[in-house]
DNA sequence: CCGAATCCTAAGCGATACTG
DNA sequence: CAGTATCGCTTAGGATTCGG
């Protein structure tokens, strides 16, 4: 990505975290590191839609230029490669959080004006879970 | 628009802001309400790039839709139009000024790996302006 | 197991011409 | 002044196939 000049640094940010599956990976990650058959899973357990392999492995790529997420190759025969959140990457999970919090607020009045919206996962859990790895329904 | 569920509040603002001019949109209704070629006329200066017609009016059209942005038709001859923020724009607005932060101080790490970025208004300025229009670079 | 290469479609954006 | 209507380009995302 070639960088250049911004009106402003919000710009920037959506430069960054815009891509279908962007927020989700950043997410995903957040608990612990994960392979990329056990994070490409994992997408698709919590979006309830499978990610095409090109285009995870398009995004990580473009957040690892972006200095979000950090990727590790052991090179080893078969192969074992593990993603992570960045420090930058870190605090950008932390501001989703805080950008979740903002959703939900905005989905009260488009609800009573619409339809109801439905969150899987509350701004409240995300924080409850930065500690701890979100438990599979089994 | 059709809202229906989402993996995280995050996703519905960025599907709400999402959009090439939105951003800016939102920020030069904050100042004051505009009418439409002076809102035209606006975006082109602070951005640099004139923006179609055709894509100012649907976007106007999906914020509005999504509670952000206020159209008033006078019903004149010839036409008057004032667009303005709702309280929510208003929120999303102050969210824009906070992600202008995060954004400029990624921007920092990007640029001593990459090339120097460069912002046209800090998220400094964003704030101090926040009661008052930007003066015309004359 | 973790990809790369190719092809395809839908949507966003823009240029242009026209209108109450 | 504030739009509509139409057309074409570009890009993001996805399905499929092949490789180290």
């Amino acid at each position: 990505m070639k960088y250049e000049r911004y009106h402003f640094g919000a710009n920037l940010v959506l430069e960054i975290i815009s891509g279908k599956w962007k927020p989700s990976i950043i997410c995903s990650l957040d608990a612990r590191p994960k392979r990329y058959n056990e994070l490409k899973a994992y997408l698709q357990r919590v979006n309830g839609q499978p990610i095409a392999q090109k285009v995870l492995t398009e995004q990580l790529r473009q957040l690892e230029n972006d200095l979000i997420v950090k990727r590790t190759d052991y090179h080893t025969v078969p192969p074992k490669v593990v993603y992570s959140l960045t420090d930058d990457g870190q605090r950008i999970h932390d501001f989703l959080i805080e950008m979740s919090r903002v959703g939900e607020n905005l989905a009260q009045h488009l609800a009573s004006a619409d339809q109801p919206i439905a969150f899987d996962y509350s701004y409240q859990q995300m924080i409850h879970h930065q500690k701890g790895e979100l438990h599979a329904k089994s």
